[in-house]
DNA sequence: CGCGCTTGTGAAATCGATTACCTAGCGGTA
DNA sequence: TACCGCTAGGTAATCGATTTCACAAGCGCG
């Protein structure tokens, strides 16, 4: 079955013989070059006849002779953390739009920084990157600067790097907290995420700042993962530090199934004994048990943002810092509601 | 701030030149053409350079030579199914420990289908395409086998494409069904994925084949899509029609958040009413309430043999059928137990 | 001493698209 | 009529890596 057919791809020269004229010709038809003055009727049989055949032009040979691959890269903490999933799907389709293409890639770690970088940027696959997995001190943030490679750090900031595309996380805490205090909470904790990851730092700022605000008591924050584990471990610290605590903050929908999973299993209540925010919206705060309220963040308009800037980098204008603004808004579920008027002395259960 | 300073990327003229020696020489050098003769220390000389000035060619340029880019295509159904997270990081690992760069891209949809042909396939950026998200009749099976393009379904096949990757689903049912039944559970019931997926169709035959085998009752099976909201409308559907049902079966850990939510709403106790087994486990199984039992699927060496075969395929190699059979095993937690010895007549509650 | 081989090396051609530069023909004008 | 300036289009060079092929030097052998 080794087939000799190869359908060999439809090449430039192949468009423009069919169209009776020069491969410059139909490359310049079919890129708009203003400075050329050809008959209608050429113009059209070219594009005609480039839409027939199918014509793509080749991504190497371009990237060649433009210096410009047409793709972006955009590497992500952790394929396993579903926000990332409404980030990436912005992405993808503002680039669509702006006729790029975007690669996308995982962030094994620092051993591997130079794999990644070799493979995308060194290689020439990509024309600049976004950087959704940034902290302090990863090497990919040096390597880049060095080389002058466009990129934008997306989600997670850099402090000083000018070129962050994040979401006003502080106010997210604000609304979630507003939310919870509406209700009549007044000890309230948060999950947040490790010190080091920058849009952490900013959600608990939030947090802390408007509990403040209120009035509230001092709050409890402690530091876990994004992940489910992060949050079981999360919300397990925060009922051994203070059984009086009302209701609970997390920082993802994934760290809101731990940190339900973890009351469970001791024998606490949600929202009868503690009530439950997450930052982040989306269909696995629905299936949980009870159904999570959260704070949904517009991560589609993130992904679009950031390419956007990234692209305007590659086109030569200067990085620029954009925080996105649109409300974070609260999707009210079952996981908050008002305290018990009486509450016991401590919620705390035997553990199972 | 506008750089001047562009430090253009290092070509392989300029390795050669750093190491006394033309172009040619260098890149049969550094592609380790075993017909050429050189001394020694000039081979050294050469890798020595190449790497401290952190050369690597110019993926274009590459593809442009050689007709092949050294990247394949991976196109999922969903970024939103994390069980898509493992098979793409065995891709992923497989693809670069054979030098190979993998492209990820969601799956959006008929309409779209030229374009993302179109933008991977017809624009040479890619040498092959991993299709994770076939089904009958999708527009790119015909596309791909028209224009000779290297390709592999994997996890979802397609009968009769001689170019499946895929897992033992009806083992894996078997083995979920025996579980069940070793805990004495007699009336089953298995939320299916939608009847035209082709791994949803072997799953469910799978269970269905068991159940008989084993002289379990006639099961009940329903459709639904993947994901929380399908687990849910699957789970309703099932307590609807039989309320003596005391297992079941999801294909996913999604849908399995998605059934415990949907028995929840209905007050019925997992797994004291019911008990819950999901195919495929991931760090989610372990975090709802109560955690669910999973029978694990070998995903990383999915992607990873998925891969192999794309690229012996693009060497030359003929297309195969393969089906991983690792050994599927059951992780168990506390969503599956003994049914009531004495179970209610009717274990619907009323709906909250 | 010279033929024919083996080694070692580099010049030139190639992949496909783009672009700087050039030519041919035309009408109009001094 | 000779020349200018425009239109409509083509020729050749370019991007970087690879590969074919020709060439030169050195060696053994008759």
């Amino acid at each position: 079955m080794a087939d000799s057919s190869r359908p060999r791809r439809t090449r430039l020269a192949d468009v423009a013989r069919a169209a009776g004229t020069s491969p410059p010709i139909a490359s310049r038809i079919l890129n708009r070059d203003p400075s050329l003055s050809v008959s209608a009727e050429l113009r059209a049989r070219v594009v005609q006849v480039a839409k027939e055949l199918g014509y793509r032009p080749h991504a190497g040979a371009r990237s060649l002779r433009l210096a410009g691959t047409g793709a972006l890269g955009l590497l992500l903490p952790s394929f396993l953390n579903p926000v990332y999933t409404y980030i990436v799907r912005g992405a993808f389709q503002r680039a669509a739009e702006r006729d790029y293409t975007v690669l996308l890639a995982e962030d094994v770690g620092e051993k591997q920084a130079d794999e990644t970088f070799a493979r995308l940027v060194a290689a020439g696959r990509i024309d600049g990157l976004l950087v959704a997995s940034a902290y302090p001190g990863h090497p990919l943030t040096t390597m880049l600067a060095e080389r002058g490679v466009p990129h934008v750090f997306m989600n997670r900031g850099v402090p000083g790097s000018g070129r962050n595309v994040v979401l006003d996380e502080e106010r997210a805490a604000a609304v979630a907290v507003d939310h919870l205090a509406s209700l009549g909470h007044r000890r309230l904790a948060h999950v947040a995420g490790p010190a080091e990851i920058e849009p952490a730092a900013r959600r608990a700022e939030g947090f802390r700042a408007r509990v403040a605000e209120l009035g509230l008591d001092e709050p409890i924050v402690v530091e876990a993962d994004f992940l489910e584990t992060g949050g079981s471990q999360g919300m397990t610290r925060i009922l051994e530090r203070d059984g009086r605590v009302t209701a609970v903050y997390t920082s993802t929908a994934s760290q809101a199934a731990g940190a339900l999973n973890a009351a469970w299993r001791r024998g606490i209540v949600v929202p009868g004994d503690v009530s439950l925010v997450a930052s982040g919206d989306m269909p696995l705060a629905d299936a949980l048990v009870p159904p999570v309220t959260t704070v949904r963040m517009p991560f589609a308009e993130l992904g679009a943002v950031a390419v956007d800037a990234l692209i305007d980098q590659i086109e030569g204008a200067d990085p620029v810092d954009v925080t996105i603004t649109s409300a974070p808004e609260v999707v009210v579920r079952e996981s908050a509601a008002a305290p018990r008027l009486t509450p016991s002395d401590d919620p705390r259960r035997v553990a199972r």
